[in-house]
DNA sequence: AACCCATGTCAATGCACGTTGACTTATGCC
DNA sequence: GGCATAAGTCAACGTGCATTGACATGGGTT
């Protein structure tokens, strides 16, 4: 909240692309953690410290300023913040918190699953999204039988942040334990070249 | 829409249980395949042929259809039909397949799907979840670490079957080989009690 | 046949949202 | 300093929605 409104140098300021740079953070923010639906358009405006009225000037209307939060999500490659490496465990240690613990890397991955996953957006982007989204992945695996790798290690990713969406809290204990070697070593199975 | 209306057996018959029924078979189609927020009380009602009155008089609102439609998705669990010690080969197998081969028993995921990626249902899934998922995945791999490991396969499960439902067709060749073994290898790593 | 309650219908209310146009104010240029 | 234009504000409109209570009606009971 206030670090997106920071983007605004000076509140009292008038800086046109500061403001619409405000916007597109709450935007992608928004949208990441609620969706396309649950989303309002005051509820960003509010976050940039900007009004509503902005946001039909400088995008256009919530559709399109959904397909530029979507590209700016694209653009921000999401798998470089993580070192193919320790993958598996800081992903499964991510996955184990609460679906709020670590949103500044798994902001990316959000929006793109409710971007799939939501009804008004999937039909048009869903596409889109498995280019996008695969490539990269393949790309990142950079070995052989990197097509398939890239799929189950998508289907692991999605369902992770799916399962963290539902349960909602952090795991605890032996379960947090148990969850965090299991899905290590689920993780491991897909990214090691072998 | 008509096999659901049909369920009362006379439209012109005053018959609440019919009724009720209708409606309830409606909503778990409308809200499997468009998701809570996207769903409207009057389409539901429309479909099952009923006022959205009744919607009210019989259930008490939305919230309380949806987590009644809920349940009633959940009574077919799919994990039954497997087999613990070929789980992973045929699952793996299966989801290498294109989304509409198994329709049987993966419908009623179709409807966890869309109330997982819906913060509006979100914590009302995660109740049903407990109960009605995790349980039977811990008493199916009843061994210790179950709760961690029924979570880690959960996520699994749930991520396979939505990036089939994502990908849309079948793999093929080298892609759907590769698959196939990394995904195997991946659920062994969870089902395997050591 | 008359009555009564369950069942079904209808219209109104209030709210949340996206959109829009008119209005106000700051900023930079002459 | 004055002006033109960009930047920002404000209030209103229309729409779609869930919710609600009042009203109508069928069907079983006496």
């Amino acid at each position: 909240m206030a670090e997106i409104r920071a983007l605004r140098r000076d509140p009292r300021r008038r800086d046109a692309v500061a403001t619409r740079a405000a916007i597109l953070a709450a935007a992608r923010d928004q949208f990441g953690r609620l969706g396309y639906d649950c989303t309002a358009l005051r509820d960003i405006a509010a976050a940039a410290g900007a009004d509503v009225a902005l946001i039909k000037r400088y995008f256009g209307g919530k559709e399109a300023l959904f397909t530029e939060a979507l590209k700016a999500a694209f653009r921000s490659d999401f798998l470089a913040a993580w070192d193919p490496w320790s993958f598996p465990r800081d992903f499964a240690t991510a996955m184990a918190g609460g679906p709020n613990e670590d949103e500044a890397r798994t902001q990316s991955f959000q929006f793109l699953l409710r971007a799939a996953t939501s009804p008004s957006t999937a039909p048009l982007l869903n596409a889109a999204i498995q280019e996008r989204f695969l490539e990269p992945i393949r790309q990142w695996l950079g070995e052989a039988d990197a097509p398939g790798r890239a799929r189950a290690l998508a289907a692991a990713v999605i369902g992770l942040l799916v399962e963290r969406l539902i349960r909602g809290e952090a795991l605890q204990g032996g379960e947090r334990e148990a969850f965090i070697a299991r899905v290590t070593a689920m993780l491991e199975r897909i990214v090691t070249a072998a």
